[in-house]
DNA sequence: GGCAGATATCGATGCTTGTCAATATTCAAT
DNA sequence: ATTGAATATTGACAAGCATCGATATCTGCC
């Protein structure tokens, strides 16, 4: 839901990797993570948790296994920002109400 | 540089504030995100130099002002990975190696 | 019911980070 | 040189967070 939280998921390497993983394979196990990440499986637990308060990812639990996948409206949310900041990246500055004393 | 450092940078409110005010005027002086966000003027600095650390952002001094913009490179990141998010947020599963024991 | 495997929760710990007040630096103008 | 304004740096503190070991919960199977 909130921009700010779903960066806040996504800045970290752990949490990076596992979104990774998930846009490739489309849809991955929890034990899958393990493997991708170098950390214990409390801590990816914990990662696929805060990514799921962040609305990034869901999951579905399927017997003893739990399945996890991307949240579309998050992913959106990203290349929303992506396609603002480099839509006006490249633009000439506005030169507003700041006098611009040209040293050089 | 880094794609987390980009991810870092961006995933606090105030520097959020700082890049979508840059988005927007294409060209900010430091003195006038004091009043985009409710933080100390040292607290500004800060943030600012974490964006330039991270590559977000560039700036050029201009008499006793010193203006920021957003670097193309860094918004292209995030725009890359928007896309790769979005791109695969709404594919069909790949239901793999694991038995996806359906138990519904 | 009891067992084994997968995942989540709890508690603790050490590191990172956002914030500010105080101070320093840089620049333009007089 | 000195003054004043804009920005950066320093030092300190509190809050947040990533990590792990231990433990709990849940599920399928015998």
């Amino acid at each position: 839901m909130d921009e700010i939280k779903i960066f806040q998921a996504l800045a970290d390497p752990t949490r990076l990797a596992i979104v990774k993983q998930l846009a490739a394979d489309g849809e991955v196990c929890a034990c899958d993570f393990s493997s991708c990440c170098d950390v214990s499986q409390p801590t990816v637990s914990h990662h696929l948790k805060v990514l799921r308060q962040a609305g990034v990812i869901a999951c579905e639990r399927r017997g003893t296994w739990i399945y996890y996948w991307l949240e579309p409206k998050a992913a959106h949310r990203v290349a929303a920002l992506g396609q603002l900041l480099s839509a006006s990246a490249g633009k000439a500055p506005k030169r507003l109400t700041k006098p611009a004393l040209a040293t050089a």
